[in-house]
DNA sequence: AATCAATATGTTATACTATAGTATTATCAA
DNA sequence: TTGATAATACTATAGTATAACATATTGATT
């Protein structure tokens, strides 16, 4: 029988590491694009990285001391706006709120798993959804642009036990 | 060739028979799951009946006109919760916004069309992405509880002739 | 170095979306 | 008629998102 894969983050994962490659694959992807990456957008990128669950606009704000300053919604907007524009954020349609790209580059076509109790996200490649979606649209004439695919239930751990432990996090 | 069918509305359908239909079908399903069609879901309903494109709250506020008194968002929240629960209404996510479902109780799961710049929505059956869904999360032991299915284009009136005359609707 | 265009930020204001909480009213069954 | 349940009215507030305009930074060009 073969092993399950959770595409969920590891509970012991080495984290520091996960964040570093974040921010190095989204050094590398600005460089080779040519665009800036400025402080501002780094800084948020930063705090995207440091959870695997999305963060809502607010919260960012909250987290954000760059220089001791608060920073206006505009100014998140703006820097979110930029990271999902190369890929290295996502939106979650259904939570209102965002989420630093675990795979980048990877995936053709993302499904995204939303735990409903620890909030946590898996990104998992959903080719075969992308062509069922692009048939469907072509029978009905409709000239496709993006899509958005997410399912809500609960992850492998809270489905196992949902403690408020680890609904807290 | 086969016909290609839109799923969109046709321009030149009887739309107030479309309404009252809808009406009729959300009478029957409350009265066969024994809840209580009030005069603001009704009023609720009614509006999203009148448009086949999903509208925000304060839309509908400001259309609500019953007996000359404004609602506060929570009254139409309250009648979008119940109308939804029961199948009436759909949630269209990615545009925070709410449609009176065309095609009740004949989906086992929905993939939106939605039109991005006359607003209109299509309702198509996606029974084979529901099953492509099913089978990644149980792969990764993820405990399904819904999903959203939402594409994002032009609807083929709009991507043949997109004139502000259509855009305005 | 000085200038210019393009890009990004700072700031203020405002609009849109959503929920919490409490009091009151309507409905219906016992 | 009383009591339980469901629904509404109302007030307040939290959270999400964009517009508009001024300023500053960057980097290419002269």
């Amino acid at each position: 029988m073969p092993m399950k894969k959770t595409y969920f983050p590891e509970r012991q994962h080495d984290h520091e590491a996960c964040i570093l490659a974040g921010m190095e694959h989204a050094e590398a992807e600005c460089e080779s694009r040519n665009v800036r990456f400025t402080e501002n957008r780094r800084s948020v990128l930063e705090l995207l990285l440091a959870d695997h669950r999305p963060l809502g606009v607010y919260e960012i704000m909250e987290q954000f001391d760059w220089k001791g300053r608060r920073p206006a919604p505009s100014q998140i907007y703006r820097a979110l706006e930029f990271l999902e524009s190369i890929g290295l954020v996502h939106r979650i349609e259904s939570s209102n709120a965002y989420l630093a790209c675990n795979r980048p580059g990877r995936h053709r076509c993302t499904l995204f798993l939303v735990c409903e109790l620890c909030k946590k996200v898996a990104e998992v490649e959903a080719g075969r959804m992308q062509d069922v979606i692009t048939d469907l649209a072509k029978h009905s004439g409709f000239e496709l642009h993006s899509q958005v695919i997410e399912a809500r239930g609960l992850c492998p751990e809270c489905t196992h036990a949902p403690t408020p432990d680890e609904a807290g996090h």
